[in-house]
RNA sequence: GCGCCUGUAGCUCAGCUGGAUAGAGCAACGGACUUCUAAUCCGUGGGCCGAGAGUUCGAAUCCCUCCAGGCGCACCA
């Protein structure tokens, strides 16, 4: 519908420039939106505003102009009136808004797809946490923002593939191997001293006894002790990466694709990678260690990529990972990080500016962290002391679809304290039961009819000028704008405007239900409404299904 | 010190890439179940949009300067 509109002001301007009324200016785009009180219109333009100062005209005179040459060729347009400095407000007749129950109800799980994306390929890369401990609270924000961005971009047309990085490579897994070792020994009866740089979450002693349990005390004895570090690293990464794996599961998120940091090293693909950048000039050498010139693409300082001790470092294997994404085909690729990492960003970007891609073509979200508290006061949270709260406990006492909700209802990068006893507390007052409830209801109401024995209704056996009510329109305007909501979010990978969309969808709903029946003696009405309660429910299950939130038939 | 994010009702947050009279939810108060589900609805109160200056027809939104909080500033990941 807006793009009809905005089609419509296009068109006259053309003609008003034909005609020489209007001065041809060049406006790189029309912006149309929906006024805030509804005697502004359905839709409203600043077109004259803007050309207002370049043809140098009183702005109302301009959309006189303007609205003088609008062919309204389709008849969708009640009446167009200028206002305020000179907006341009258009309102769309009814009958046209309620045609588009029809798409609604032809399309159903298929209403507000959109075709934005034209099938290109994107990369959703998040989570990526190294399986050095179970997920916490802080991931399960990036968990559920990257889960409903790849979501929106389906809907919106594009092909998308979710990534999980997995950063098995580095110092951390080793410190995590030591760990275990040293839990192993001190479970056999060794006294051992715990370094700061270990692990001491209890999963580590668990972890610790299984290997006890199945291969018994034969590491005390082991010579070479590096061999076994690097065995007890690989045997606790699996195990504790299943473990996320099984938590994302029940949080509703599932990778299409686990990639391991160490296939990076493969073949010397890093080290290949790192030889042709050097023919390229971004790599040089200072005697001791091989630096990557990023400040040609307005890093502060260049970075390190091999170290004094000839290892390299996470940079270098990131470099070679996002190389490989690319090479894998896909036009845009988005990486989705906590904000803690934000100084990292301009050496990626530098990184693959230096590789020939263009800047454009990656996408870094930022997620705020989550501040935890309990009961007003912070917790600290960290994953070596073996403080924090997992996943798994918010799952348990929270609830996948609220705790979902609850982080789909900010802005990513919103700071968010998430106080866990007021969590549990308000698991009951989570605005996703409002939702949900709205949803169940309709479930009722048709279920109600059936049990009646009326049959629903379809949309050419209705007659639609009786849904007349105030609140009828509302709602038929709301469905209809679904698509824009979609497009909206996807274009901006702002998940939480669709449950902001959902909220208000349902508050509509809820209202019209307290002040009117929709089953009714009155036959005609009855199937009306019937079939207008029926594609809300339609747009409520198809926006519910994109925050992977579940829409309950009962509750 | 430098960089990024944030600051909107008592609390938690929206505000559609500069629009018309700044909005929800929670909390407070007062009402509505003989009804298709009261996990709901209706009503009332509540604001110097952190502060100051600027850009223009028009600013919560853009520029600059401050203030406050968070996070970064590795040959860690």
């Amino acid at each position: 519908m807006k793009n009809k509109i905005i089609s419509l002001i296009k068109k006259a301007l053309q003609t008003c420039v034909q005609k020489e009324l209007l001065p041809a200016v060049n406006l790189s785009y029309i912006e149309v939106e929906i006024p805030g009180t509804p005697s502004h219109g359905d839709y409203a333009t600043n077109v004259a505003l803007i050309l207002a100062s370049p043809s140098q005209q009183n702005p109302r005179k301009i959309a006189e102009i303007i609205q003088a040459n609008l062919i309204d060729a389709e008849k969708i347009i009640e009446k167009t009136q200028i206002a305020g400095p000179g907006f341009l407000n258009f309102f769309i007749k009814d009958d046209i808004w309620r045609k588009s129950l029809q798409n609604i109800e032809k399309q159903k799980e298929k209403y507000g797809l959109i075709n934005i994306g034209g099938g290109k390929k994107v990369q959703v890369e998040f989570v990526s946490a190294n399986p050095t401990g179970p997920l916490h609270i802080g991931h399960a924000r990036g968990a559920v923002v990257g889960d409903v961005i790849t979501n929106l971009l389906t809907a919106a047309g594009y092909k998308v593939s979710k990534e999980y990085y997995i950063n098995d490579a580095g110092n951390q897994m080793n410190n995590l191997g030591k760990s275990v070792l040293l839990r192993y020994r001190e479970l056999l009866g060794e006294k051992i001293e715990f370094p700061e740089t270990c692990y001491r979450g209890d999963y580590i002693k668990e972890i610790a006894g299984d290997i006890i349990k199945k291969e018994g005390n034969k590491y005390l004895t082991a010579i070479k002790e590096e061999e076994t570090i690097r065995y007890f690293t690989s045997f606790a990464g699996r195990i504790i990466l299943d473990e996320i794996m099984k938590d994302l599961m029940d949080f509703g998120v599932i990778f299409d694709e686990y990639f391991s940091e160490k296939k990076l090293y493969d073949n010397n693909g890093v080290t290949k990678l790192l030889e042709s950048l050097k023919k390229k000039g971004f790599v040089y050498s200072d005697g001791e260690t091989l630096w990557f010139k990023t400040t040609a693409f307005d890093d502060e300082k260049d970075r390190v990529v091999i170290r004094k001790n000839g290892e390299p470092t996470y940079f270098a294997a990131d470099i070679a990972y996002h190389q490989n994404k690319f090479s894998r085909g896909f036009e845009t690729i988005i990486d989705i990080w906590g904000a803690d990492h934000h100084g990292y960003m301009p050496r990626l970007f530098a990184g693959i500016q230096a590789l020939g891609h263009d800047k454009n073509s990656l996408k870094i979200i930022l997620v705020q962290l989550v501040n935890l508290l309990r009961d007003g006061t912070p917790v600290a949270m960290s994953t070596r002391l073996g403080e924090f709260v997992t996943l798994r406990e918010v799952l348990d006492e929270v609830g996948k679809d609220a705790a979902r909700y609850n982080f789909l209802m900010r802005r990513s990068d919103s700071h968010l304290d998430f106080d866990l006893e007021l969590a549990k507390r308000q698991v009951s007052e989570n605005p996703v039961y409002y939702v949900q409830y709205a949803h169940a209801r309709i479930c009722s109401i048709l279920n109600m009819a059936r049990e009646r024995g009326i049959s629903l209704p379809r949309y050419a056996d209705i007659e639609t000028a009786l849904l007349n009510e105030p609140e009828e329109k509302v709602l038929i305007k709301l469905m209809a704008r679904f698509p824009e909501i979609i497009e909206g979010a996807a274009k901006t990978l702002e998940p939480h405007r669709i449950a902001f969309y959902l909220n208000e969808l349902a508050g509509v709903f809820h209202s019209y239900y307290n002040r009117n029946k929709v089953i009714s003696e009155n036959g005609t009405l009855t199937a009306a409404r019937l079939l207008l309660v029926k594609t809300i429910g339609i747009v409520l299950l198809n926006a519910l299904k994109i925050l992977g939130v579940s829409a309950p038939e009962k509750m």
